[in-house]
DNA sequence: TTGACAGGCAACCAAATGGTTGCCTAAAGT
DNA sequence: ACTTTAGGCAACCATTTGGTTGCCTGTCAA
């Protein structure tokens, strides 16, 4: 399990949209991701590879298309390595007041 | 809250290890986190104030030293935002069980 | 079988990043 | 008062990174 790897991938606003489209709607193919967006196909097509090199996206080929799945299991991975066993608990909550609390103004990253 | 600022500080793999440094043990000066470190004072300076420009190290003067604390609650957003509210439950379980099968090896990141 | 469509590969470029060195300020210790 | 110690600031350098364009492979439909 390459740690970097995820780290990196997640440093990028791009890669971390296409992560928020997954989530959003899961399996989606490289064009469909790349809807809305400004950039040409081949930088879509790069961000995926190291989300998928990162383990992030898991994608499987269907005929000529390709879709890509969000693997949610490396992101908490990360949470847990900084937030002790019984600091966890106190965290998350104070975490879901503070988005709560900032949720109806918008705040899109 | 500069969601970008996080991302990008936990990117590389010495900001990393100062976090992992202060988890360890909390409330370090400068010169304790270079301690063991083979890069220069002032590199481990530049990392510390990305971290805190990212809110992920609160930094308190005292006298000529400065002490640097680990604050979790960036982190615990990040997986609050990719990991779906009735997954969750599920995915830390799998996460306790995959660290759980690798921890008596070693690897560190 | 011919054309259109989904995607991959490679070379290339501008900008950001991690690191260095050198010098400066401020708080303690003697 | 002088020296040491903790840390900050700025300029500079090599490497990485995000993006582009151009071309190639493979799959489906007419």
């Amino acid at each position: 399990m390459d740690t970097d790897a995820v780290f990196r991938a997640l440093a990028d606003p791009s890669r971390r949209s296409l992560l928020d489209s997954l989530f959003a709607r899961n399996g989606q193919t490289l064009l469909e991701l790349c809807e809305g967006l400004t950039m040409s196909r081949q930088a879509v097509s790069k961000h995926l590879g190291l989300l998928e090199a990162a383990n992030l996206v898991t994608a499987v080929r269907r005929g000529r298309e390709k879709l890509h799945y969000l693997n949610p299991v490396p992101i908490a991975q990360i949470a847990d390595r900084w937030i002790g066993k019984f600091e966890r608990a106190r965290v998350e909550d104070l975490v879901a007041f503070k988005t709560q609390l900032e949720s109806p103004e918008g705040d899109t990253e």
